[in-house]
This record gives structure tokens, sequence and C-alpha cells, in this order.
DNA sequence: AAAAAATATGCAAGGTTTTGCATATAAATA
DNA sequence: TATTTATATGCAAAACCTTGCATATTTTTT
């Protein structure tokens, strides 16, 4: 149901269509909840069958027609009675480190070398964070509302990332002793 | 293809069965990868099948029966083959981010109180994380090469708490302010 | 003594997600 | 000029996950 609302989100300030969100979702929101466009078409179906959202087809120059989807009040008020209810607790899922249970002397090298690309990975997305941090949130107390809560989700990625290349760091401290160990 | 790995991981040094995996995942390895017991079960059907796993019926006094399984040595080498894959950047998914996209005047009380349960169940959990470290990885340089590399993924447990606590800390700071604000 | 919890496994149905394919136009690049 | 990239949407099959039910025994609690 998550991927539902993560859609209608995207959807409170402007209409978009299909190929729109999908690429919206590469950005913004989408460093919370990621989806593929064949999820979100089949999503977007589902939801407007529902009535939570309108569809329009819009014509384009030079571009083949798009479907534009939009918030009805159904929609809006299904959005408000979800925040409210309280979504269970968290479940991460990362192969990282149930690969790092199977270290070994062979493949020591191999999860250092997937650390490093990693951390590579994290540090151009907080590079990216940082940008939008300074563009758009500079001074959070002072943004409307609900800005502020993307501020925060913002906030969220930020200190999750340099947490994350700090224990890279660690992690990649331990492991080279493991590789070759100082006599 | 996930679920499978993380339970044949389990079964590296010991034979379980699937109720014994079931129970092993709320603790250990399920820090990082959880599945019901429907899914475990599934799973271990489907290893058998394919010859990655072995079955034995074992006849227990004052108890139901159990099926214990073990890995193969095909099973140890799928294993061994997929470290070296290069597993696919993780994609991170919470509904909690979500909603602050969607804060206002009415739900700020709400997500706070979500927000403050979140982090009293991070404290339990890194209460937990560091009763475990202090039993076991006290001294993590020491350890056996595998012993290590659980020792990784712990710690990448820990630091991520912590971070996600401080998270909470100023979340709840600023909605505070937000939700009576001072003039 | 009865009820609940722990041990132990599983089916069936439904829902969600992924993977692979398919189509069509226009702009940009080689 | 031919190929690739961007725009735009979708079907179908397979894989995967969740929910609800079902069973059976023993130990613990009420």
């Amino acid at each position: 149901m998550a991927l539902s609302h993560a859609i209608m989100t995207a959807l409170i300030d402007d209409d978009m269509s299909g190929y729109e969100l999908a690429k919206s979702f590469d950005r913004s929101l989408g460093f919370f909840w990621q989806a593929s466009h064949q999820q979100i078409y089949q999503d977007l179906r589902k939801l407007s069958e529902k009535g939570w959202l309108s569809k329009r087809e819009v014509s384009q120059r030079g571009k083949p027609n798009k479907i534009s989807y939009g918030l009805t009040m159904t929609g809006r008020q299904a959005m408000a009675d979800w925040v409210y209810q309280t979504s269970k607790v968290q479940e991460s899922k990362d192969d990282l480190f149930v690969k790092l249970y199977n270290l070994g002397e062979d493949n020591v090298a191999h999860l250092m070398a997937e650390i490093d690309q990693r951390r590579k990975n994290m540090m151009q997305r907080l590079y990216l964070y940082e940008k939008i941090r300074r563009a758009h949130y500079g001074d959070p107390e002072l943004l409307p509302i609900r800005r502020q809560g993307v501020y925060l989700a913002l906030l969220g990625g930020i200190r999750n990332g340099e947490q994350f290349m700090q224990w890279c760091d660690e992690a990649l401290e331990l492991l080279a002793k493991v590789e070759s160990p100082a006599q």
C-alpha cells in the first residue's frame, strides 16, 4: 500500500504523468521510496479506479501525448487519514550486511571493494542532498510547515549518509588489517 | 533471491529447522534481513529442491518432530559465488519520511508521537546490540575472520541506530517549535 | 481443570514486485 | 544517414511476500 501513498504524496502540489513521476522518484521523494515505471503505471491505474486520482490526457507537440494524474478530494482525504495510521516498524534489508556474515580470507578484497563503492555512491548522494539543502532549506524554521517536514526527511537522509560513510571507513580500516595483518 | 541467502547464511555453522530459523531471525541476522515463518518454510522447500540444502527429520521427545536443514557442498559454493556478485544499491523504504512530506498543523502531534515511539524502539534495539557487543565482540581484531564480518554488521546497526536517535531528537525539537511557536 | 503459550509445519489465496518484452515519436549524436 | 537517447505508456509471466487459516503436541499459566 505504501507505494500508493508515496505516489499520492508526489502529487500534492502538481499533477504529473507516470513518466514524470518515475523521473521525480529519481530525485526528492525517491530518496525515501523507490519504484520502477511499471509499478508506478500499475499503481496509477488502481488509484484512479479507486477514485483517489483523476486522469486527464494532455496533448503535446513534438512528444507523445501524456496522461496527467491529480489528487481528488477523496484522495486527499485518504492521505490525511493515512498519516494518522501508525505504520509498522521499518525492516531494513541489506545484502551487504548479510554478505559480511560470510566474510573470509578469499572474499575480503571483494567486500572491501564493494564497501568502497557504496561509500563513493553515498558521497555523491550526500553532495546532492547538501546542494538541495543549501538551495531550498537554508533556514528551516522560517519555512511553511509542510516544507519543514520535507526538510526533516532530507536531514534524515543527510545524517544517515554521514553515518554510513563513517561506518564504511571503520569497516575498511578493520578489513585492511585482516587482509594484510601487521606482525 | 536474497532471503535465500540470508537463510543459508544462518545455516553456515549449524543445521536448523524452519522454526529455529524463524526464531533466530528475531535476533542476529534478522536485524539485517527479516522474514516471516511462511516465507522461511517456502524458501527452505525451494532451496532443498534446488539441492542447496539437505533435509533430515529429527525425532524429539515431548515436542513435534522437526525437519532440520543443512548446507550442501553445492549450497556452500552458491553462497561463495553470491558474495562476489555485486549487489545493486540499497533502496531505503520508510513510511515515516513519506509521512513527513505530508506534515501539517493537524497531524504534527501525531507525527511527533510516532517519531517518539520509533526513538524508544530504537533505544531498546541499541541496548540489545550493545549487550551482544560487550558479550561477544569486545576486542574485534582478535576474532576469527568471519566473526569480524559479523562484528562489522553489528557495528553498522549500532552506528545507524545512534544516528537515528539523534535525528529523532533534532526532528522533535523542530516540530515542538512548529506545534507551539514562541512569539 | 481450563486456557494460553510455545513448539513445529504447512496450504491456499491474494497482493505486490520484478523481469522481459513491445510500441511509437522526436531530438540529439556519431 | 544511421544510431542512440529521451519521451511516453503498457502487457504478461514469473517471482516473491503477506494474510488467514489449519493442525498437533506439550508446557506453563490462570
